[in-house]
DNA sequence: GGTCTTTTTTTGACTGATTCCAGAATGGAT
DNA sequence: ATCCATTCTGGAATCAGTCAAAAAAAGACC
């Protein structure tokens, strides 16, 4: 079939998954592309920008599939819906902010795995190491300061 | 009136936190005493053999209030409902099962502080660090290597 | 000890996120 | 070009958690 899909290197990165290329896989892969940490919310949106229609089910699917790939990472931080970021494999962690939810990569200050020293605890077989920083993004900081904080109303 | 809660000690920790201590609370607090990482489910459940008949709201509110007043610490892994712990200050982190989801304390084999290194990251001004460990429990481990890997179904 | 004020709990409906189901449509290999 | 497996559609269901108003209980005061 001729596809004009927007990017043969997003079609090849399926492909090498074993996942059939289709538009709402690609679309969504492009839309992690430029927007990391979006919610699902926010890439049904940007996938029906870019393809028209699309069904939420279509994408929690995809978002799934390419999740269960390994293509996409799925971060949830605590009180939030799940976001979405195509950053794998690196060593990163995420810094999240308690005032509006804002979310930013860290590199890891170790450099490399961290506290994965605890590498047997209980029996278990551990084979990842999940980070997250909680604190207060800057916009937050200088809103408290100044409105005193009534940041959780 | 006359109260007879069934535990001083805990009494005085809510009477400390200036909360008012109510059947609710306490049987929450003994709850999770007894049983740590209960989710809010099985606290229900738990506190409802205990004292009876409780709103699931009045569940969620009072663990809401105990969470905010430092007593408990709400954990909420990927993936899974919230769940609740009494062990509190001390840093310790947890392992989840990616097969069944127990989860389990383990204490940071750094001894301290993870990670905490970056402690300024684009501007975040950082106060916690919160490290989760991925894994498979040693139930899950000997499971996957008799039944070869239908875990997942 | 009895009464009053404030905080909690109850009740019941409701939202938001995510999944399940069954049938229709589509992609890829032959 | 055709066939089969996979994916998508649309709608209903589930599950965790929240909201709001009224009733009940806790602690303070007299």
């Amino acid at each position: 079939m001729v596809q004009r899909m927007s990017s043969t290197a997003t079609s090849t990165l399926l492909r090498d998954a074993a996942l059939r290329v289709t538009r709402p896989r690609v679309a969504v892969l492009e839309a992690l592309e430029h927007h990391p940490h979006a919610d699902t919310d926010a890439v049904v949106r940007l996938v029906r920008e870019q393809i028209g229609t699309v069904s939420t089910q279509a994408v929690y699917d995809v978002l799934r599939a390419l999740t269960a790939a390994g293509l996409v990472r799925r971060i949830e931080p605590a009180g939030s819906p799940a976001r979405f970021e195509r950053r794998v494999g690196d060593n990163h962690h995420h810094v999240v902010c308690r005032g509006c939810g804002a979310l930013a990569d860290v590199d890891c200050a170790v450099g490399e795995a961290p506290c994965l020293s605890a590498s047997n605890a209980r029996g278990f077989v551990i084979d990842e190491a999940e980070v997250t920083y909680w604190g207060t993004c800057p916009t937050c900081t200088s809103r408290e300061s100044t409105t005193q904080g009534d940041a959780l109303t």
